[in-house]
DNA sequence: ATAAACTTTCAATAATTATTGAAAGTTTAG
DNA sequence: CTAAACTTTCAATAATTATTGAAAGTTTAT
């Protein structure tokens, strides 16, 4: 396989695993791009390269920037922007960790919160009810704390939080 | 709050949150249904509880009994099908991590590797490509053995790891 | 201040994904 | 075997989500 081939092998790939980090392709693809790019990217370079329109770069680029995961730099002698993502596999991690459990593991936990501690009114129904979403509630907060402190720990967490999980 | 509203929130919440895991609106909340159901409900019951049609409710049903998660009751003296779902949250995080991997994981660890694996040119470029995917494959490598790992301790797995993970 | 260089916004449109409903298929009872 | 009861399939359609491109906005150089 030729640097090319491999090259959009990969940012295919990564675009269409997007869903599972819980971001869009384009925005999944552009990260992609930057995470293998040697230099720092301008928009301009990200719209030819992915064929995709202006429009869509500049709102994808916000979006990675507003995740923490693209930040703008500076080009002396340049007037335009360019782009670089976090190019450290770890760091990118606890940075998409954190952001998935404030934007939408947190807000789940406080639903079932409020649905598990409705008014008991004796009904079999009713106790389910409680029952079910009080354990799911349960089992969501232990993964969020479980990915928190796993995403907390810096350098190597994953690998020795395998090695501990393993005795 | 009253049982009624209770439950159309936890449904809808719970429905809305499926891309979390990775399954379609109408699959999670058929799930969110039968797991608040303290009876096994049959296909009519399921679209007249969701307001969606049979088509929806039958293709939906599959797709969650494929995932090991609804299983089909036979219920004496009835001629058609009742559906329950897992109703331990411990086993069916286990069921979908596993499932995840399966589907969605492995397959990406494999392209990772083989564009890990092009030829070194001495160019660069090259270079950033194999260093980066590598990095990447690692990581997802040590995500899905940890999560298989956490997911393979039977009886509160999480509980445990939390605490593990705490000291 | 003006104009060029560049970025953002957003209504229109395209692409994708989910849903319907009716026809075809299957199973069971008699 | 036949008919009723029930389920599945799938082409058509609806709903949702992503993308475009051009106008409006911003910044910088002179």
């Amino acid at each position: 396989m030729e640097y090319q081939e491999a090259k959009e092998k990969f940012i295919s790939t990564w675009g269409s695993l997007g869903t599972l980090w819980g971001i869009n392709k384009a925005m999944a693809q552009i990260q992609a791009l930057l995470f293998i790019s040697t230099k720092p990217l301008s928009m301009e370079e990200v719209m030819e390269e992915l064929k995709i329109s202006r429009g869509n770069t500049s709102m994808n680029l916000r979006q990675l920037m507003d995740w923490g995961i693209v930040t703008k730099e500076i080009v002396r002698g340049e007037r335009k922007e360019f782009f670089t993502t976090e190019k450290d596999v770890q760091e990118l991690a606890r940075i998409v960790a954190k952001e998935r459990s404030r934007r939408e593991i947190k807000p789940v936990i406080k639903v079932l919160e409020e649905v598990s501690s409705i008014k008991d009114d004796g009904t079999e129904k009713t106790k389910e009810l409680i029952k079910q979403t009080k354990a799911l509630k349960d089992l969501t907060d232990d993964l969020d704390t479980l990915m928190n402190k796993l995403v907390n720990q810096k350098q190597n967490w994953l690998t020795k939080s395998v090695f501990k999980l393993m005795k």
